[in-house]
DNA sequence: AGAGCATATGTTATCGATGCCATCTCTAAC
DNA sequence: GTTAGAGATGGCATCGATAACATATGCTCT
């Protein structure tokens, strides 16, 4: 009963021997083989539980070359649920398939420090990458390092080697503007996320096609951050503008900087004027006024973003719908 | 100048010959050994350059035993800015240090959910473990699992072997209660968070403190699970309440569910009640009205996790400071 | 009955870096 | 002038799982 070795964790070896079977067949009952018997299979599980036996990724990575671990690229600046959500989809869908997910995060939009993620992550040896930041400027280093790691962009330019997966984030611009179109609105202002990110040009052009088929010649966009901070700084400025009565802003947490800059200016909202946000966080439906917004399944689009990374069957298609959630903050103009 | 090998990368043993040392060598100059001359570092890292040298951390593992790898437990149920907050600061500590950070996210507060990302996690091969989620009832098989890894839980229970980084909650609810006192409220009611976060529970003791401290008898809490939802209902109640002039709410998110079931019931804010919230939120300065809140931070808290991981000297004391911001949710009773 | 084949299992070499020990060259000190 | 010791480097076994190949058994089909 006691234990002879000192104080090495058991090996595939030790479990064979347990089994009474051969290093290999463990391993092929760790992988699945069907060429393995139920009873040396059942055998073999029993060993592995007397035992104790921990399996070693480091040397299935060594020996295989795969190391079952896919790497997410994220931006530090958190905040954004849109992000969170397609983290906790990447995660759960890797997870499924029995790969960890190893996160190198970005504090900047920057091509240097998105190379260094990127080198962090082949250096870790993933099976695959997925750039959860939009991706602008694909550098040639950039497509040197990822050459031999299967590699998906979220909503990134279509300029780099990668597969690109993307929400038809047009549509969000269109379901927005058309929301406020529909309640007799005349014109629709925006506020548009920075112009690096994907996601905003394509709302923003949603917006500017959604009004141009309406008859109507969109008015100069005003470019934020993201942060509520530059929704209330571009709200300011509107807010001095005589007659806006609708504002379309790209996230919600813009949308509330805007509703405050209007107030602070002594414009109601809705009663002077709509606003409309993107992304429906938990707030928007408890703050003041309650907001209206476009809804997308972020969660599923990371889990798509991972299927598409390891079957590369199917899995073309990701159309997430943009659904609006119609609350307090717009109404018809008056 | 013709590849004699076929795809392979290059290994040590490539960039030794190309550097006329051995593999030993190289290994060295990767490993900042003290024993290498500053000319054979020199060729060295021009070899590496030379050979588009890049580095198997599976091998360095399989050999040296250690990963070079943290894991992080998270909240699957994302939306809590201070866990983003602590997230960032992990990662971009653990990356100071070169460790990479592999994440396990569990999607709700269960013990086997628990159990299973450690296994994960070891399985892995991490060299330590940071659970960001709070741990109440430590089993048996989590012990057994982590036995081998240093483990640190934020804000978790005393009862596991893990060591425990804390950062000082009771101060949150003191300085929030604190300031509604000073205000010149009577009694301070409390919107708590779920009972098993240990942050939850420190906040309220340090509600429940500060008033006794003043003489008063705290009125039973009211327990919300950090969404705004919960906040909301649990609002819904305390607005039934005749007197009631001020609520410490344990989160932001929280705090405004709690505003908007107040004006439903037509009480003002700060005007008939005030309100103070906890973390600090992006949106907290810009929704409406601005939330007076306790700020802490987060992500200095994540980054001395992995300091207390890494290097078990010093770093003991991590009492981060609770800096109260005081807007516009809180005024003097009338 | 023997060829042909699928299934189940064992044997051996290998992945790439590192730990340990050996070796060699200097310089400082008595 | 010899020795001790520090500094710089190389040789070799090793970590644990797996791929590739080899073998053994049982079954089907003509």
């Amino acid at each position: 009963m006691s234990q002879a070795r000192p104080m090495r964790n058991p090996n595939m070896a030790d479990v064979a021997a347990a089994a009474g079977v051969s290093a290999q067949t463990v391993s092929r009952v760790f992988r699945d083989s069907p060429n393995v018997s139920p009873e040396t299979r059942r055998r073999v599980l029993a060993a592995v539980e007397k035992t104790g036996y921990r399996f070693n990724s480091a040397a299935r990575m060594l020996s295989s070359g795969r190391s079952h671990t896919i790497g997410l690229v994220l931006l530090q600046s958190g905040g954004y649920y849109s992000r969170a959500a397609v983290t906790a989809g990447v995660e759960h869908a890797a997870g499924e398939a029995g790969y960890a997910v190893s996160i190198a995060t970005i504090a900047a939009l920057d091509t240097g420090l998105m190379e260094r993620s990127l080198t962090k992550l082949a250096d870790q040896g993933v099976d695959g990458i997925v750039i959860a930041v939009p991706l602008l400027h694909a550098t040639q280093k950039m497509a040197d390092i990822t050459r031999d790691i299967p590699t998906v962009t979220l909503d990134g330019s279509r300029t780099s080697d990668a597969r690109v997966l993307g929400i038809d984030q047009q549509e969000a611009g269109r379901v927005a503007t058309q929301h406020l179109l529909d309640l007799g609105h005349r014109q629709v202002w925006h506020v548009s996320g920075p112009d690096e990110w994907i996601e905003a040009r394509q709302r923003r052009q949603g917006w500017e096609e959604c009004l141009r088929a309406a008859g109507i010649e969109p008015p100069p966009p005003l470019e934020g951050d993201w942060s509520p901070e530059s929704g209330y700084r571009q709200g300011q400025i509107i807010a001095m503008i005589p007659d806006v009565t609708a504002v379309f802003a790209a996230s919600d947490e813009m949308a509330f900087g805007v509703i405050r800059a209007m107030r602070e200016r002594g414009r109601a909202v809705p009663d002077d004027v709509s606003i409309v946000g993107v992304d429906d966080i938990a707030l928007a439906a408890y703050c003041s006024p309650p907001l209206t917004t476009v809804r997308q399944d972020f969660y599923r689009f990371g889990a798509a973003a991972v299927a598409l990374l390891l079957d590369d069957a199917g899995a073309g298609d990701s159309v997430v719908p943009a659904t609006l959630s119609v609350r307090e903050s717009t109404a018809p103009p008056h």
